[in-house]
DNA sequence: CTGTTAGCGCCTTCAC
DNA sequence: GTGAAGGCGCTAACAG
């Protein structure tokens, strides 16, 4: 700490005015991203004395007057599944780019959301951000005490702001794709049947499928995991496989093609055709090249980001942003 | 918010005192997790007076006297890498356990490190946790106005606590397994080279190389990605392909190994045989089944959670606590 | 433009 | 066991 000699504590604002000899408000100012007034002279004598004393601003008892931390709480069950991996990226970019911060909340189980309203363990964030679908929208505004809390879950009300998929585009578009090939005879491979966007979702396979008098043969439950492809599989692909499988996650569809990979010799399907959904980076790894439905990642963060850059623009029972999803064709439809 | 009816602000401390007929200073008391001199009967008006107003306390005003946030800041490059996924999530759950949050921080790029000093975009956080090798230990420290920075990125100094993997372990197993199956001629693609921690793998590498009387004949630089095996690959495998071709990521190896498919019916190796790095768990899936090195992510995260739980333990000039890495075999080898 | 004053919400002396 | 008072670091409001 050579530069903060003879004191073993952090220099505050305080320290920065006596050096310059201004007064703590006119450093404040001097210091102060926004246009504030201060004597040039002053302005130069503050900067410089902040940098000799290596200076920082506590942000967070700045927040204490100015009832804003620049900090956004992201809530998710965990982060595990491999879609996570190409979003949480941009959404961190994308946070930081105007200037804030990322706590990162990770719930777990129902028990947790308990603990943190229990403990109390809530910041005064300035907007959360819920991907997690143990908590709704009345019990994570209470978690944060902040009124911005955009839903990503599927659990909202209309008092706080939505994005979210269109996810019936991309399934109407590969459910035709397919009878465009001649699939008679569909399977169909969910994820957990609690959650309502899966529920959705299947209604969205189901309507696809009538629509273009596909028979839905067969439906199995997994859990989105490629462990629960490979089950799947088992189930499905007997003797009276259906013409083409639709699974409600990439990785199912992986588990999938791996039990199966003979039916795709060259990763060309012969047996049934194979849809996934999620448009996972990893399905443009050559061994997984799973026909899929998904969307702008990058659109959809950038709808996040400006809830949260532009809370004003939100008002009450204001509808969901909606971000179309499309088909992907790869080899194995 | 009909538990804060008549104001549109959140309830504080001297809210609760009021209501419970108390003063701030005996509201605190009764609300500490300390055991704290208060009468029982004071202490349950508090209480209840608290649960009535759906009092939460600012943990960022409680920072201001406390000089602890309960906040870890974790420096990262970015969150792209396959092998994150597995490691954020444990990392994540077990500062929660410690009742401790994480404000995740993504640098991206060097210019970024300088733009958060030069802002000052930094938190009094109690520990800092370093990924990125974008900042050394001196550069976070000053970010973080904090002596606790936990550097897992090669780039420590002996003033902060550091956690490694010993790569030489995991990598001499790997390398002697090729030698007892007769490998003799080796290709090694490699990260960037840049990186110290890089450095210091292919050290291990051709250390191991020698003592098993394995000649390194050819050497390509990668990125870690599976887009630079692709393009490794191509250098590596053609007429005079090596018998074995060890990769720093396992992600890089996939990107061979699907090239190379053919050389590996029934994933068994005809030509030569394939090596990893990172064991990630994508390791498993049966298009993948890369022989493979890495360390248990467990332990190496209670290590590191140690050190933020108990800061008193670290006495500078101590010696980094090293995390053994082990040979994963699986079919490619 | 500048300095003084008064808080933000909380906790901790310190007397009682 | 209790309450009053002071202060953590900072900025907004107000006089000058």
């Amino acid at each position: 700490m050579t530069q903060n000699i003879g004191r073993d504590t952090a220099p505050t604002i305080a320290d920065v005015a006596k050096l310059a000899g201004v007064s703590r408000a006119v450093a404040s100012r001097a210091l102060s991203n926004e246009p504030r007034p201060v004597s040039a002279d002053k302005r130069e004598r503050v900067v410089e004395a902040a940098a000799r004393l290596g200076y920082k601003p506590n942000l967070l008892a700045q927040s204490l007057t100015t009832k804003t931390v620049n900090l956004i709480a992201v809530v998710v069950n965990h982060i595990h599944d491999l879609s996570d991996l190409d979003l949480f990226d941009r959404l961190l970019d994308q946070i930081q780019s105007i200037g804030k911060q990322v706590i990162m909340i990770r719930i777990g189980s129902v028990a947790r959301v308990e603990e943190f309203l229990r403990n109390g363990v809530a910041y005064h964030v300035d907007a959360a951000l819920v991907f997690s679908d143990f908590a709704d929208a009345p019990t994570v505004r209470r978690m944060f005490r902040s009124d911005l809390v955009v839903m990503l879950n599927g659990l909202h009300d209309d008092l706080s702001p939505v994005v979210m998929p269109d996810e019936g585009s991309g399934i109407a578009e590969a459910v035709a794709n397919a009878a465009k090939k001649g699939v008679k005879r569909a399977g169909l491979v969910t994820g957990r049947s609690s959650s309502p966007m899966e529920q959705a979702r299947i209604g969205f396979y189901r309507q696809a499928f009538t629509k273009n008098g596909i028979e839905l043969v067969h439906t199995v439950q997994g859990d989105y995991s490629y462990e629960s492809g490979h089950a799947a599989a088992k189930e499905l692909a007997g003797a009276d496989c259906p013409d083409a499988i639709f699974c409600t996650s990439d990785a199912m569809a992986m588990g999938i093609l791996d039990v199966c990979r003979a039916d795709f010799p060259g990763n060309r399907p012969t047996r049934f055709r194979l849809y996934g959904f999620d448009n996972l980076s990893l399905t443009d790894f050559d061994a997984y090249p799973i026909s899929s439905i998904g969307y702008d990642k990058s659109v959809y963060v950038e709808h996040i980001v400006d809830f949260i850059a532009n809370p004003g623009d939100f008002h009450p029972g204001q509808p969901p942003v909606i971000v179309p999803t499309t088909y992907f064709p790869r080899l194995t439809a």
